[in-house]
DNA sequence: TCGCGCATTGACAGCGCTGTCAGCAACTTG
DNA sequence: CAAGTTGCTGACAGCGCTGTCAATGCGCGA
């Protein structure tokens, strides 16, 4: 019996302490209006003396209302991406007392859907952050609006303008990473696409070539490979653009990873980086600073950008007005040392 | 009004379906004994018919059981070691219809304890899962026990005997990964261990000293140097190992990010590698197989260790009498490029 | 002065589940 | 055959909070 822990201090007791009734303790901790401001003082001042922390559990079961947000995630992708969305997802709730469930997803899956909804249903979260590039999976995103899951996209290809979206000005980005090229005297200068599925392969392709475009440099075909982000997919553009009859004196790979791939490739043929050829990437993963040489890329604000979209869901969730960023975030170019002028300049 | 969503299915819906009192729903739901088959089997069908979920707020409110786990981690710690933690720990929850919470510490941090208190009452988590170094910090491990919540560790230095604990003969595996080195003719191996706060640290040191001395090699404290765990101390390490009059022709870095900070101050200095330096890391992180060369390493399981710590604590949390696995996990040593027969051999 | 509207507060009924305990039938046991 | 004993089931009281609605007090115009 001397072992009585902290007894768990209820609404009862504080609004004991504090001569008010508890709906008004209520009131006070839901911070609703039409309550005097003395009342407050004392109800607040009887929380702080009690320690009172309201029971979650009771809270939802009376209230409706989880103060759960989920994250819906494809579990393969980069990690180091994923980190900065956790991290800033993760942010956003704490701030404002909300907590975080996680789905990740296996993305090959056939039965996606099945899993969302079990996890929409049954972790009863009130709303869903989709970091890219789920937010342009028809069968996650349609789903989601049948529930009627609010939902908060980062950098989706095709936002939804009834729900939020934040996205980076990534084409740009692209653009000026390509600018730095050519400016460099580059002019044959290969490409290796991002996967389809994501939005962002897309945009950074044409940020690309609008940058070939203003400088007066023919666009090939022949210079562009499809890849999937990952490291060998990387490996193996940067081998078949290699191997071309004329190669091109520099890659830009839409990310970091396969950017990796890309110099892995130029070691094994003993090709010297950025001698022989110019490299860069996008993202700046930690990868980016590590390898050598250390890469050119484009840092983006991931972590900003997840916080502000699981901020302004919970927002909304809390039935704010509230509305998607008018401006994209803005994207960095860092440069390191795996670029350098084209050696044969005349 | 066309618009009524499904309808919420309650434990009274289900009860009057399978024509009993909602208290043998319950029964059946958790799988409690004195059920007639017949009338469990009754139940059952009626649960599928109508898709019943148990509304989890209420089970919690009524039944103080929140089926809610916490995974607290040091933020800044290597995140391919953190994202086979996560995926490991979630896996084990959603096979025992237990529900994750993160809480990300930054560990440099003197109010830590707080921290932990405010997360393991707040968001009355069962128990918390807590990945190496968080297992040594007498500030989380004390306080914890104080609170009484049940916890497992990955990893720990000393593990506590009344609490879960898994952990790999990672001693070995660097006792086996020295030996690759010695067998290839090295003999000034230098050494950069790892953080002091991780017990790992201390034990693959040991697991270095113990290959020297089966070889016959002398110890030489010079070849040791302080290292973190990050990129910039291996970096630091290699730096003023390479520095010494009779430098090492071989190096051996606790973990894959210092082991890349070796790599990168080994090119900067013109060395190459495994031909002037062997270089060997821990962990098989995914930078290992992209660095050029690609590391020689050691897997370690974390993923299936963080499964079984999890597991183990949620079964424990079930009233299960659990006990910590008698035999560590293996790690598995992977030979790659970065090492090579010392070349001087006579 | 009376009545009305508004601001503030409280009483009370659940939310959906589990814990407790009581009830009942079918066996055992002496 | 009486008196347990066991196995199964249900009635009911909360768990701690929020939603609803009624009650109260107060200022102000008629």
């Amino acid at each position: 019996m001397a072992e009585a822990g902290p007894k768990k201090v209820t609404i009862f007791d504080v609004a004991e302490r504090a001569g008010v009734s508890i709906k008004t303790v209520s009131r006070v901790v839901n911070n609703e209006s039409n309550v005097r401001d003395a009342t407050r003082e004392k109800v607040l001042g009887a929380i702080r003396e009690l320690h009172y922390k309201p029971n979650a559990a009771a809270r939802e079961l009376s209230g409706k209302r989880s103060r759960l947000v989920g994250l819906v995630y494809e579990n393969a992708q980069e990690f180091s991406y994923l980190k900065d969305v956790l991290n800033g997802t993760l942010d956003a709730c704490e701030a404002r007392g909300y907590s975080l469930l996680l789905c990740p997803l296996a993305l090959p899956n056939p039965d996606i859907a099945a899993r969302v909804r079990e996890f929409a249903t049954q972790a009863r979260v009130e709303g869903i952050v989709l970091p890219a590039p789920l937010g342009d999976v028809p069968a996650v995103t349609a789903l989601l609006q049948q529930l009627r899951i609010p939902v908060a996209a980062i950098a989706p290809k095709d936002p939804q303008p009834e729900e939020i979206n934040v996205s980076c000005n990534d084409g740009e980005a692209t653009h000026s990473l390509a600018e730095v090229l050519i400016e460099q005297g580059h002019r044959a200068i290969g490409f290796i696409k991002g996967h389809p599925d994501h939005g962002a392969s897309a945009v950074r392709f044409a940020g690309y070539r609008r940058a070939l475009e203003r400088h007066g440099i023919a666009f090939s075909a022949a210079l562009v490979r499809q890849g999937y982000f990952d490291f060998d997919s990387g490996k193996t553009a940067a081998s078949e653009l290699l191997d071309l009859a004329e190669p091109p004196s520099a890659i830009v790979a839409s990310n970091d990873d396969m950017a990796a791939g890309v110099l892995f490739e130029a070691r094994e043929r003993g090709l010297s980086v950025p001698g022989d050829l110019s490299v860069v990437g996008f993202d700046d993963t930690q990868i980016a600073s590590r390898l050598w040489p250390p890469l050119t890329t484009v840092r983006q604000p991931i972590m900003q950008m997840a916080e502000t979209a699981a901020g302004l869901l919970i927002d909304k969730l809390n039935g704010e007005a509230v509305q998607s960023p008018d401006e994209p975030f803005e994207c960095e170019v860092v440069i390191r040392n795996s670029t350098a002028p084209l050696a044969s300049i005349t």
